[in-house]
RNA sequence: GCGAGAGUGGCGGAAUCGGCAGACGCGCUGGAUUUAGGUUCCAGUGGGGCAACCCGUGGGGGUUCAAAUCCCCCCUCUCGUACCA
């Protein structure tokens, strides 16, 4: 064994301890603990990147580790695991580029970030490791398919997807910016294919109603309740003049049905052909054109003035009878309600453009409230005359007709339901609820994703395969360029391709689009329960011990797609009765994202860090010896303000790192990473380290077994409290204060006593595992302190004799003056009265009042 | 537009059951140790005033003995989202 270092070297006590670690399986979790209660804590796990890990990964990592490790303390019985969502875009796109076999890119990338996250000293129990990519993990990821298809959730539909014709393949929303690809810049189009959809719609309320007992930041929550998107209406069903068909909209103000002066159809409604007038045929085809071309994202996007085409064809209002036009305008979108709007120029800001636009009549039927009205600077007359919009409440006009239907003077809510149940009774509509939320295309046409376990037969008939034949293996491929005709890269793997029914004989081909990368994610808390698991995706009994998920950290990056699709999954195999719990993650913490420091000119132009000169505390650019200003920014390459973990800990190391992060501030704040900074918390470790271990290497002389004196031992025991109650509402940043406290004064103390040494060693091991492991060593101890009990807080132990009491005038403070602690308020304004100073502050005035807050502060209100 | 969150020293931040604003750290200033640099240690550090004191938590008003914290109005920034009928 190498000579006890006398000096704190992080670099060689930190790989020391995470090998220990990892030999002697400290953190496994055991399954059925009986003497302990079960925690699940979880981290999203990454995708491995080429790039490595960034500083943002250790961010939310470090603060479960410490949350784990401190609980572990607390006597919990920890679930802790990591592992790799490793299906993705990136690894393809390289093996486009470079024939490099996507699986090559993963196993090489993963590597790197295992290496990576285990120099952090993070405590996961790494027998659980998982990959989405390893075919005994998709294999259950396809069996979950299928119970998503037997259940009717899975379906093949014609969707419009947005088409790359210059890329030969489909793209992902996220993946088109402004109507052109992400990558390349090309353009998209809207093109009908045949996919892949999961019917989370038929769940939409659940997702909604569900969100109410989780305990997740409220911003995250409400994220996802207007992705959802609820809302309710009617629905009302308007008659084409001559012609038989009638046309339903969904609106969400019935009440303003005598208002509706004409209708729009989105370009895609698929009765648009047959009700078109011949006159207005070519003007139609030329507008539905033009349509196409445009990404959902243009349509949305260049939404100044409203544009639409007249079908020359009449539809009857319902409540006036009169004849209405009606146009198609791409405002409407088919993917919302009916794909049909009634429209209602007077009381609805889309239908007032439009209607301006193309000098559609305007009536207004409802008298705003002159209140609110004035408070939005709208004139009441002008809305009258239906020439300003109003779409507040207010009551009633013009709203009655000789079929029994009159609204007048009603309020807004009154006449959405009488008019709801009119529309019932007459059978032309009904009250109805809908969401935004659409249906979810699961389809890819790529590579690298799990292939889907069906099979199309040569009548078309499409069948899924049965558990037994599952995992359907990814083939081996040599060229991943997309084929060109937007079929996925592996319809170029013939002898994959064909299957033969291993019962009927029949011949098939197999499906070539594979799952989107959020498919692996949707399960892997489940599977890490039961990694290993070659019989089933998981067994019950542990999926009941360890469910559900207690504490679960990531970026907000997620709160919608990842977040709601795997509480989609969860719901139904909730439902199969495959899990025992109705939601996944009881509680949700969003770290905030750490950013870089960056430059930028007079202009706001962002200049990249190589090319900025620090003098004097001021920046200045290289090359035009501008002055620059600093601002923190997104980590990017092009910004060069990336800073690389590996050199952080090669510098100062693992445990100084990790505090500087929870340190930064608040975990879910944005917070700028800044370099110079982790040097306060190298220096606290360096504190830390000559507190117990003396110039030649062995204790230091001051480590002794005397008693704690009042004040140390109050300190101990504040810091005992402080730090244990910031560990439970992950307050790290104010924990960590506490300990340097804690520090600055023991690290100057002639007697350390050994105790408080040891329990200051088990409060700092969850922030700084390897050097509290050290210390803890040479201290004398051979077991890990991992599991050593955390130390109890002596309340008695925070009391004080005597307390320095702020004494105020007039609320303004005058002196500090020290008090018996349990001085009563009489007792305090005497000995306050009897302080010289106070005395002649007060002189002469006359005492109004007297407000006395034990062990705080006096206040002393006088006049003249 | 809508939704969510946030504005505190030169910087990161602390203190929000109303009770000493600026804990802790960075930076900075001065000193000690060191051949020197670095390290380490000590002292100081919101602004103004030699001082008593005054001013200070985005701005304005209010409640209170007492407001960063509670109430009203306004401004700015960040994130998310966007013709959802």
């Amino acid at each position: 064994m190498k000579q006890a270092s006398p000096v704190y070297k992080p670099s060689e006590i930190e790989p020391k301890w995470q090998d220990c670690w990892l030999r002697n399986r400290t953190f496994k979790a055991r399954d059925f603990d009986p003497d302990r209660p079960k925690l699940y804590v979880l981290d999203m796990f990454p995708y491995p990147s080429g790039a490595g890990l960034h500083v943002g990964h250790p961010e939310g990592y470090t603060a479960t580790d410490i949350y784990c490790r401190y609980k572990r303390m607390r006597g919990y019985n920890v679930l802790h695991p990591m592992g790799w969502d490793a299906f993705g875009l990136p690894a393809e796109q390289y093996a486009i580029e470079t024939g490099t076999h996507p699986r090559l890119t993963t196993e090489k990338n993963i590597e790197n970030f295992r290496r990576q996250i285990r120099s952090f000293g993070f405590s996961y129990d790494w027998e659980r490791e998982i990959n989405t990519t390893d075919p005994e993990y998709y294999r259950w990821t396809q069996w979950i398919f299928l119970q998503l298809y037997r259940r009717g959730l899975a379906y093949l539909d014609e969707v419009p997807v947005n088409w790359c014709p210059a890329l030969g393949t489909v793209l992902a929303n996220e993946e088109v910016v402004n109507g052109r690809s992400e990558r390349g810049n090309h353009p998209v189009v809207r093109k009908p294919m045949k996919q892949w959809m999961l019917r989370i719609t038929e769940y939409a309320e659940r997702l909604l109603r569900d969100l109410d007992d989780l305990d997740w930041p409220e911003g995250i929550k409400e994220m996802q309740r207007n992705w959802i998107g609820k809302s309710s209406g009617a629905e009302v069903d308007f008659e084409i003049v001559g012609h038989s068909d009638t046309i339903r909209v969904y609106t969400t103000r019935p009440d303003t049905l005598f208002g509706a002066t004409y209708m729009v159809l989105s370009p895609e409604h698929p009765l648009l052909d047959s009700i078109v007038a011949p006159e207005a045929a070519s003007a139609v085809r030329e507008y539905r054109q033009q349509a196409s071309l445009k990404s959902e994202l243009e349509r949305t996007e260049l939404s100044k003035t409203k544009t639409g085409v007249f079908t020359g064809a009449y539809a009857r209002n319902p409540v006036t009878e009169e004849e209405i036009p009606i146009w198609i305008g791409d405002y409407v979108m088919m993917g919302y309600g009916t794909g049909a709007i009634m429209a209602v120029p007077a009381h609805d800001e889309r239908d007032f453009e439009f209607a301006k636009t193309f000098g559609l009549p305007i009536r207004c039927i409802l008298e705003p409230e002159r209140e609110a009205a004035a408070a939005a600077g709208l004139e009441v007359e002008q809305a009258l005359a239906g020439e300003a919009c109003w779409s507040g409440d207010g009551a009633l006009i013009n709203s009655a007709n000789r079929r029994g239907l009159d609204l007048n003077g009603l309020p807004v809510a009154e006449a959405k339901s009488r008019t709801s149940e009119w529309l019932r009774q007459k059978g032309l509509g009904k009250a109805a609820t809908k969401y935004k939320l659409r249906d979810w295309l699961f389809s890819r046409q790529r590579y690298w994703g799990e292939p889907f376990p069906v099979v199309y037969f040569e009548d078309g008939e499409a069948q899924i395969l049965d558990q037994g034949e599952l995992p359907v293996r990814l083939p081996e491929l040599h060229d991943f360029k997309p084929s060109g005709s937007g079929e996925s890269p592996l319809a170029k793997a013939e002898e994959w391709l064909n299957y033969t029914d291993p019962k009927t004989g029949r011949r098939g081909r197999r499906e070539t689009h594979t799952m989107p990368q959020w498919a692996g994610s949707c399960w892997y808390y489940l599977r890490y329960i039961d990694p290993r698991n070659q019989g089933q995706a998981w067994d019950p009994a542990k999926e009941k011990y360890w469910m559900p998920v207690d504490l679960y950290v990531g970026g907000a990056e997620h709160a919608v797609l990842h977040l709601l699709y795997a509480r989609f999954w969860h719901k139904v195999l909730f439902d199969l009765g495959l899990v025992s719990t109705p939601e996944p993650f009881a509680r949700l913490v969003n770290q905030g994202m750490i950013l870089g420091l960056s430059y930028r000119d007079r202009n706001q132009h962002l200049v990249p860090n190589d090319l900025v000169e620090a003098r004097d505390g001021q920046f200045f650019h290289r090359e035009t010896g501008e002055e620059l200003e600093e601002f923190p920014a997104k980590m990017s390459k092009s910004l060069k303000n990336v800073v690389n973990p590996d050199e952080i800990i090669a510098q100062y190391g693992a445990d100084a790192f990790r505090l500087y992060e929870m340190f930064m501030g608040p975990l879910q704040a944005v917070k700028p990473w800044q370099t110079k900074d982790i040097e306060g918390l190298s220096r606290f470790l360096g504190k830390v380290w000559r507190m117990l271990i003396g110039r030649d290497g062995s204790l230091a002389p001051e480590i002794d077994d005397t008693p704690l004196s009042d004040e140390p031992e109050r300190i101990l025991h504040a810091t005992i409290k402080k730090v244990g109650e910031d560990c439970e509402t992950l307050d790290f940043n104010t924990a960590i204060s506490q300990m340097m406290i804690f520090v600055n004064h023991f690290g100057k103390a002639e007697h350390r006593p050994r105790a408080a040494m040891e329990s200051f060693l088990k409060l700092l091991s969850p922030f700084a595992p390897h050097i509290a492991e050290e210390l803890w060593q040479r201290l004398g101890h051979r077991e890990s302190l991992a599991w050593e009990p955390w130390p109890e807080c002596d309340e008695k132990k925070l009391r004080q004799s005597e307390v320095e009491i702020l004494v105020q005038i007039m609320g303004r403070p005058k002196t500090r003056l020290m008090m018996p602690a349990e001085a009563d308020p009489e007792q305090m304004r005497q000995l306050a009265l009897a302080d010289p100073e106070v005395a002649a502050a007060v002189g002469g005035k006359s005492i109004v009042k007297v407000v006395a807050v034990p062990g705080r502060l006096i206040n002393i209100v006088a006049k003249p």
